[in-house]
DNA sequence: TATGCAAATGAATAACTATTCATTCAGTTG
DNA sequence: CAACTGAATGAATAGTTATTCATTTGCATA
């Protein structure tokens, strides 16, 4: 608590003040970076201005931005994701962001999947495996920060989306 | 250190006496699941009777077995990968066996690229990409235990694979 | 410029947790 | 079966860290 007041550039009963404990404060925490996941991806979602490949790559783009690869946020989210097995509170919070972006990314890819006439793929599938593996990629890119940078780790990203969608994601 | 030694069924002093400190208790861990990783591959990456097709799935499979997928050893992975960013001994163990894996990894992807005339693929990508997609799997597994189980984790890896190999995993 | 009020302070306290070490226990040797 | 030895115990201690609250600060209003 000193730590983080001291980084705050405020005093040590500050916390207490404002979040009553050290644990509502690390709850808001998680739900603070869950939701700027969230809205960050629901503002591509509704924006009416981009097509379906467009909100697709925007997607990507925001999965591998600075705002979301940053090294201390990533660490963040992987402690909460740890903690998760013994603290339901912050397992109800991550099931709901997973469950709330799942949806709508499902719903691109069926929609590209109709567009592009591509009859093998299972958009719920592709969904799992994009999200699984742009997790997996964000932990590269905490823990070997020299081996992987946020554009090659999107290149990845991409790379397995036209395994599923060849006549799309060419222009990267 | 209460609980942990109460887990073992042993007393208070234990950890002290055997490991010298709580943080070389951690440290000790970190390299215990490392060791009981790497060398579960390492044993397959070294079988004289497999072919390399049957490599690779025997590798998913272990990825994807009781052993490796238990969420509490899921959870102990996700915690230590929170912390290397402030811990360069945790840091160090984890770069290490990334590496040894996916050198051996990116050897088996290689050369079932030339045995199958896959002239387009990319080992060391596929590798990478491999490798990021089941730790993504693993926090799946960890985080919404109800909608995703090791086998169904295990199909996905799988038709990340097929995306590479086509004519190669077939059969499951 | 006095008065009121919400926000912030930080030393003191309370609560918690890692570590120590005098003692006990269990097994082996002469 | 005594003497020895290494492993284990756990109450006591030392160290750390969250929380409290009497006091101060800064700012708006009369």
């Amino acid at each position: 608590m000193a730590d983080v007041t001291q980084q705050a550039g405020l005093s040590m009963g500050i916390v207490n003040l404002h979040f009553q404990s050290k644990e509502k404060l690390l709850v808001e925490t998680l739900r603070f970076i869950s939701d700027e996941y969230t809205s960050g991806l629901n503002n591509i979602f509704a924006d009416e201005l981009m097509n379906v490949e467009e909100k697709i790559i925007a997607h990507v783009d925001f999965d591998f931005s600075r705002l979301i690869t940053d090294r201390n946020k990533l660490a963040v989210w992987f402690a909460f994701w740890g903690e998760t097995k013994s603290r339901p509170t912050y397992l109800s919070i991550c099931a709901n962001y997973i469950n709330e972006i799942a949806i709508n990314l499902t719903h691109l890819f069926a929609l590209l999947k109709d567009q592009g006439n591509y009859e093998m793929v299972d958009p719920e599938l592709v969904c799992t495996c994009y999200t699984a593996l742009s997790d997996g990629l964000w932990l590269d890119l905490l823990v070997t920060p020299k081996g992987l940078n946020p554009s090659q780790a999107r290149a990845i990203a991409i790379h397995y989306l036209r395994t599923q969608f060849p006549k799309h994601f060419l222009t990267d």
